[in-house]
RNA sequence: GCUCCUGUGGGCAAACUGGCUAAGCCGCCACUCUUUCAAGGUGGAGAUUGCGGGUUCGAAACCCGUCGGGAGUACCA
């Protein structure tokens, strides 16, 4: 409303939450909502608040709120305040601040801005059926069930005789809400739209609507930086802001574009992932059923930092060339003004990139870190010398962690089989001598280093009279099995002498075998 | 249906308050390095800025209309 406010903010006091549910694994759009908020807060030296929104008993998942933690950790989004990391507004779990919310729903039926309801689901659910239309509002809460229509007495009886009931918010007629949007600008909503959203559940838990309002208000956050499905109803909560009094201290809203789905239409969902074969999780999570199951980022090969990196620009862009950032990075180059309307389609071609420029940014020894509990996985156990320069050889060569394996395993175990297609028309039976003694000049090799081993290669060549193309393809097969891969010389370097020449040995006899 | 948001090359996007041939990145295609692959370098294809009007000397930017996309519409968040 006032778009004046906005530059008066007191850059220390910056308070922001993400405010999950634990209903179940939390997607990459959470976790970039996270990052939006933490970067905010980073930069202008603010706090950080992680609140556990568990109001619906019937969803709730186990495990769902160590997941969200494990995953803000796996990204570097360490909360300053919640469940679990200290903070003086907790307790930071709805489910356990329900006499909070009872009391101010209270307060708003003392003062006339909320309302008692008894109707039944099922009630309301043929309204519903008879009228697709059908809205509980000014326009009709006159002939249903409730204080308004039913009288003190009577609602006080019903309560007595524990009928079940709700709190419903009491949205006024004719008003004009003026909701000005951080990154929409000005948005407004007609009260006579807007229904009279329950605020207090018959099971005595609040809506999200009143929770929300209500944790903002008392943990004194400044900005609600949200998804963009949550727009609909920031009305209803400038409502309750006012109702409740609190609307000098609301606030500010900023609504994310959604992410969209790679393929198709509509906002990423949890099926998209298992449909394309790729990570829309930031980690696995493991159910009974198997549509729940799902593969993360980080199991996927993924490096946080990438991940982190490549959820910052999806709906936000500094405004430069850069695409490189680091978590410091981003947050001194963060603004809301830049975050854009849109929805950004989900890119995994984007995030492979990512991933390929950190794990190639990534020192030797990080990534031998990493990747030995890949390669133990499959049996090995190398020293860490040994693993590190294999990293140094593969990391320009991978996109993601596995594919040190896949794509490397023959460094540490016999080639599985050998593409022939390269070289089947230049291996001829009669040159195996020659070979034999390229084999023989590596053996008479002291220090087995790619330097040596290239000049003795070209001496070999030179002597009888081969071309690099007749040579270097032949012991690339023999060696590693595919025409991919690091130089060969640095191959047998790394590979040692005895292992190379065994290999060489080994492949010629089975060239000649085959071809 | 109703309410709200949104619309720049295949994807992400820049262009601050209207002003030079509409950046850059991913992807794609070449070439180059390496007689491998990748990385790197160079270059290329790809946009009458959803469409139609209007305002203006000049519009992606402003106005009107229109079409498309998305979200919300629960005692879910």
């Amino acid at each position: 409303m006032k778009d004046t406010s906005n530059s008066m903010a007191s850059a220390a006091n910056i308070r922001v939450r993400f405010a999950p549910s634990p209903t179940g694994v939390l997607h990459i759009g959470g976790i970039r909502t996270a990052l939006y908020n933490y970067l905010l807060a980073k930069q202008q030296g603010g706090t950080f608040i992680l609140r556990i929104e568990d109001t619906d008993q019937g969803r709730y998942v186990p495990g769902a709120e160590a997941y969200i933690a494990e995953a803000l950790q796996w990204c570097g989004l360490i909360p300053d305040e919640g469940p679990g990391f200290g903070g003086e507004y907790g307790p930071y779990r709805q489910s356990e601040r329900k006499d909070i919310y009872r009391r101010y729903a209270l307060e708003m039926i003392e003062k006339g801005t909320a309302y008692y309801a008894f109707d039944t689901p099922e009630a309301l659910e043929a309204q519903r059926q008879a009228d697709p239309n059908f809205k509980y509002g000014s326009t009709v809460r006159l002939s249903l069930s409730n204080s308004l229509t039913l009288g003190k007495a009577e609602t006080d009886r019903r309560i007595a005789a524990g009928d079940p009931w709700v709190i419903r918010l009491k949205v006024n007629e004719n008003e004009t809400i003026h909701i000005h949007d951080l990154i929409r600008g000005e948005v407004n909503f007609q009260t006579n739209e807007l229904d009279d959203k329950v605020l207090l559940k018959s099971d005595g838990m609040p809506t999200y609507h009143l929770a929300n309002i209500v944790d903002d208000h008392l943990m004194k956050i400044t900005h609600v930086i949200r998804g963009e499905e949550w727009l609909p109803s920031t009305a209803h909560h400038v409502l309750l802001y006012r109702a409740l009094n609190w609307e000098e201290t609301m606030p500010r809203f900023a609504h994310l574009p959604l992410i969209m789905k790679p393929v198709g239409s509509g906002k990423l969902s949890k099926r998209d992932g298992a449909k394309l074969g790729i990570p829309v999780f930031p980690l696995s999570w493991q159910s009974d059923k198997p549509e729940d199951t799902v593969v993360g980022f980080r199991e996927y090969g993924f490096l946080p930092e990438a991940v982190v990196n490549f959820l910052a620009l999806l709906g936000w862009s500094p405004g430069t060339e850069q695409e490189i950032f680091s978590m410091e990075a981003l947050s001194s180059a963060f603004s809301i003004e830049k975050i854009s309307k849109s929805g950004a389609r989900f890119d995994f071609d984007k995030a492979k990139w990512f991933n390929q420029q950190y794990i190639m940014a990534t020192p030797n020894a990080t990534l031998a870190r990493l990747v030995r509990p890949i390669v133990e996985a499959h049996g090995h156990k190398p020293d860490a010398a040994f693993l590190e320069a294999f990293c140094g050889l593969m990391k320009e060569r991978v996109t993601v962690l596995p594919e040190f394996w896949e794509n490397g395993y023959y460094f540490f175990e016999e080639v599985r089989n050998h593409d022939l297609s390269g070289i089947a028309k230049k291996w001829k039976k009669e040159n195996r001598p020659v070979f034999d003694g390229l084999i023989r000049s590596f053996s008479a090799i002291g220090y087995f280093d790619a330097e040596t081993l290239k000049t003795a290669t070209d001496t070999f060549m030179a002597q009888n009279e081969l071309k690099p193309g007749d040579v270097l393809p032949a012991l690339r097969i023999a060696l590693a099995g595919t025409m991919k891969g690091p130089a060969v010389f640095d191959m047998m370097a790394l590979l040692g002498k005895t292992a190379s020449v065994t290999r060489l040995n080994q492949a010629f006899d089975h060239f000649d075998q085959t071809i």
